[in-house]
DNA sequence: ACTGCTTCTTATCTTTTGTTAACGTCTCTT
DNA sequence: AAGAGACGTTAACAAAAGATAAGAAGCAGT
């Protein structure tokens, strides 16, 4: 029977593909569903799954030292999520993966994908396309920390994702941005009374 | 004529290669050797020129609004080098690519190793190795600046580069470290009299 | 509607960082 | 050999951030 949800998104995602790559895609993708909270990854886990989302609200945080969650990252609508120590470096994750909305995603095995790309050159392009954009998200966060103070890194932030100040917590916001829910609360005032 | 200082590199980036692939790529590489202080990136530039670093040092860095040069990255041998400005965005760059010490590169047109690699199918496995390399490098990074506070991350940084401490000025590495050179100053101090 | 939990803010105090400037040391140049 | 720069350190002060705790506001669940 054919998914034609799944085959939506896929097509969306490789663009020019052939009749027999997307019949590929779609053979071993599967379609998933979480609830608000639900874990995508916890860690310890060595599942090699790769997550696109269609819909929905992905926090990824690791548990440090104190047994505080520090959130690494969060990631939304058309972002591809995967656990960089399972995917990267072929360990167990650190991180979980969680839900923050309802989200529907395709999901499926890193090892197997790769295979299908490897195996279909025409979906080459979609592999060197999310690989760039992965690059180039990294690299402007780095800039941001390496260029801006957290006061200039937190307005350039919310500038650029607008959405999300209502989507997530700020506490969230500051770890993504290297600094305490505290000391953002502390920013925030401050902007709010220069102007 | 045969460029064996040129095929020897080649043939360590890319294993497994045929020998028209080889050839592909020795025919539109070219050696390149910088002297300290020389630019192999300038801003403003569009060239799209991708470098592998055999031999030297390079450091990246973007002028801000004041004046200053921040210094953004290091690299060193075996790293590959470009301007994510030029490759990422298709901008012109914003950064200077300098050498620190006597450098030796092999470098090429981004554009035209794309499509070598496109053409190359046995080029695709090194390809997607060169980015998740950069990919696990950004993500390493990103880790340190969203867990831990500057002390920490200098002492993570020597520790895992301990090399590089004699072979570039402390205040560059404070701007990679997103510190300003006075504090890791201060860093380095509280160090040596904790123990 | 009430209770409990989470999130955000505010306050206080300590620690760290940024900023600016001065000083010693070293290197390179002339 | 003298002078100029570059680099690292130190000092002094202001500004910001971390840590901890307490209170207010909002939300969820019963």
């Amino acid at each position: 029977m054919i998914d034609f949800e799944k085959l939506k998104t896929i097509y969306q995602i490789g663009k020019d593909l052939e009749a027999q790559d997307i019949y590929s895609l779609i053979k071993s993708a599967k379609n998933k569903t979480y609830a608000p909270s639900e874990y995508l990854i916890e860690e310890g886990t060595k599942r090699r799954d790769i997550f696109y989302l269609k819909k929905g609200l992905i926090r990824s945080f690791i548990v440090n030292e104190k047994g505080d969650e520090i959130t690494m990252g969060l990631k939304w609508e058309n972002h591809v999520v995967a656990s960089p120590d399972i995917i990267l470096h072929g360990q167990a994750s650190r991180f979980y993966f969680q839900a923050l909305e309802h989200t529907d995603v395709l999901l499926m095995d890193y090892d197997l994908l790769q295979n299908i790309i490897s195996k279909n050159p025409k979906l080459e392009k979609s592999r060197k396309y999310i690989f760039q954009r992965m690059l180039k998200e990294a690299q402007e966060r780095i800039e941001s920390f390496v260029l801006y103070s957290p006061e200039e890194r937190y307005i350039r932030y919310i500038e650029s994702n607008p959405e999300l100040i209502n989507r997530v917590p700020n506490k969230y916001i500051a770890n993504v941005l290297g600094i305490t829910p505290v000391s953002l609360s502390r920013i925030r005032k401050r902007l709010a009374t220069k102007k």
